[in-house]
DNA sequence: CTGTTAGCGCTTTCAG
DNA sequence: CTGAAAGCGCTAACAG
């Protein structure tokens, strides 16, 4: 049985608006009379319709999260962080995985908007032309969790990521310090948008060493250790095998180092790992990982935090974040065995 | 600009309510008339606002998901799961994490409430009275992830989950089975109720093999990595050290690997080690971990598949849904060295 | 300080 | 097949 403002209002015989009043802890209301509606509410278990609320007030105090794939390390964190900050301010999350599926990533997004949500932060695909115009049409504040694309720049959004390229382009440069100039590279699918730029990073830092790209050295198998396993194999089955491997996270250099060591290849002494992530479990001494270190918290709160921004100052200037990353060097990499 | 069937009426010349039921695909609208409000909707990319029409049919298609903490991988694949088939249904997930909080857990459950939610999946700490109360008065169909207690078994709930006790107790057994009867536990935090269960579990089958229970064997200190390491360290400065190490998820059980190894002891030659979770990483070469595997996929398919037939059914009677786990049994266990 | 009234955007009788 | 009217639960002027 569910009460509403009008069961109390007869309940007390006053009208709803003095009810309304004193639950909402208007001013206007005698102390007598906000006493004994806040009893009977208690006593009668009434408890707020916020849809109701919403229709009028305009504000639903939801903000929508949508990402790839909670399970993957970096999005658990992120929503972490963004949970625990927005339901502080008294906003609750709703979540979604899209799982790269375009579709789905249309459907949650329009879904969302039909909530009469009040902000959204997205971790989105490429956008297609559909979801390009709903974004653009709509007045809800929105943040993505990654960088604005060209055909992008015209949305009044802001972003919040670290400089894919560069951070990927000094952990190749790393390597090739260390003397490697057949740096293998493993990667996820080509659709995720991070990829691509990591992927840049890569030629990046081969190109202004003049060391060339060898497509042999490029695979794309996916974003985990199974997967990390796969790229290895497929590197060091080449007849001039790598001295070095890049993977595009932790999980794919775990992986790899898995695969090596099993095939009775040293790591580093025969062939450097580097990852890209730097998860907790690399730091283990068993498998001390060189990679990069992204400061997911911070991009989860600072995420959350743009968009409390952009909701609370009706049109504040959209604005593109880009954290840092470093370098954290531990004992997957040294220098090739023929220095 | 948001735009509502008023708009779409006003334009067309037509009734609201010819306008909705064109929208909602009712029979009674001749098919010129739904055509021409569909063609407009979309013109004015009307967006129907899914909170007015919760407040008539009293539906939100909404439904909670209360947690813990989204970055444990148990939790996020928990998550996942829940996700992806509620979607699929035409529900949205509201997600919250608690901490363990329950302040958290008390405020962010009734918000659920206050949202006309649908029904809610939940992993709650012990229930206050407060807690108790509001899930008794409700009629939102609830899907616990946890064992229901004593106290809660009036409650029109169903839940999901494996026997913790006597999961905790076959790998322990394991361990004695090995010949090991010097069994240190590393444990997370007493709040947690699977910690208490899996904590029963490893005195039973103590008992039930006439070992005497040492508290000096017995170290609580919380739920990741470091806490492993810091528990294995804890555990090794006893005098009469312990053979082998049971601890209640995989991460104590990698933290504890690794400070075992950083401080030269051989695993499993020197000392056992059990975890419990089956993490994808415990099944790495260089971790190799015997564990307890917890199907965490099936536990949210699963309670995703039990809100749903509670949602359908009116009052579906609550199911008690108790899922198998079994040992993975790897290399860091063996015979105690004086064996 | 309190009540009356209107209305948020939508669905749903009930007439025609 | 279409329209008028009522109302979901609540807030917000506007009177008094």
């Amino acid at each position: 049985m569910v009460r509403t403002i009008k069961d109390i209002a007869r309940e007390l015989d006053l009208s709803i608006s003095t009810v309304s009043r004193a639950l909402n802890n208007n001013a206007d209301v005698s102390e007598k009379t906000r006493k004994r509606v806040l009893e009977t509410a208690k006593e009668m278990r009434y408890q707020p319709n916020v849809n109701a609320r919403s229709l009028i007030t305009k504000k639903s105090n939801m903000i929508g999260l949508m990402l790839s794939d909670i399970t993957d390390p970096f999005f658990s964190e992120v929503a972490l962080g963004v949970e625990n900050l927005l339901s502080k301010e008294g906003y609750q999350v709703i979540y979604g995985n899209t799982l790269l599926d375009a579709e789905k990533e249309r459907r949650f997004f329009k879904s969302l908007l039909e909530r009469n949500i009040d902000g959204i932060i997205m971790k989105p695909g490429k956008l297609d032309d559909d979801m390009l115009d709903m974004i653009e049409c709509t007045d809800v504040p929105i943040v993505f969790l990654r960088d604005v694309l060209e055909e992008e720049q015209h949305l009044q959004i802001s972003s919040i990521d670290f400089d894919q390229t560069a951070a990927a382009g000094s952990a190749v440069q790393h390597l090739i310090d260390q003397g490697h100039r057949r740096i293998g590279y493993v990667g996820m699918s080509k659709q995720a948008s991070e990829s691509k730029a990591r992927y840049r990073g890569y030629l990046e830092s081969l190109h202004a060493n003049d060391i060339a790209m060898n497509s042999q050295y490029v695979h794309r198998v996916g974003g985990s250790i199974v997967h990390g396993r796969i790229g290895a194999e497929k590197l060091m089955k080449q007849t001039k095998q790598p001295t070095a491997i890049f993977t595009e996270n932790d999980l794919l250099a775990i992986g790899a180092i898995d695969w090596l060591r099993a095939h009775a290849y040293r790591v580093p002494e025969d062939i450097s790992v580097m990852g890209f992530e730097n998860l907790e479990i690399s730091g283990l001494h068993q498998i001390s990982l060189t990679t990069v270190h992204l400061p997911r918290k911070e991009i989860g709160y600072r995420a959350a935090k743009l968009l409390l921004n952009m909701i609370m100052a009706a049109n504040a200037i959209p604005e593109r974040v880009v954290v840092k990353t470093n370098l954290v060097i531990r004992s997957s990499t040294a220098k090739p065995c023929d220095y």
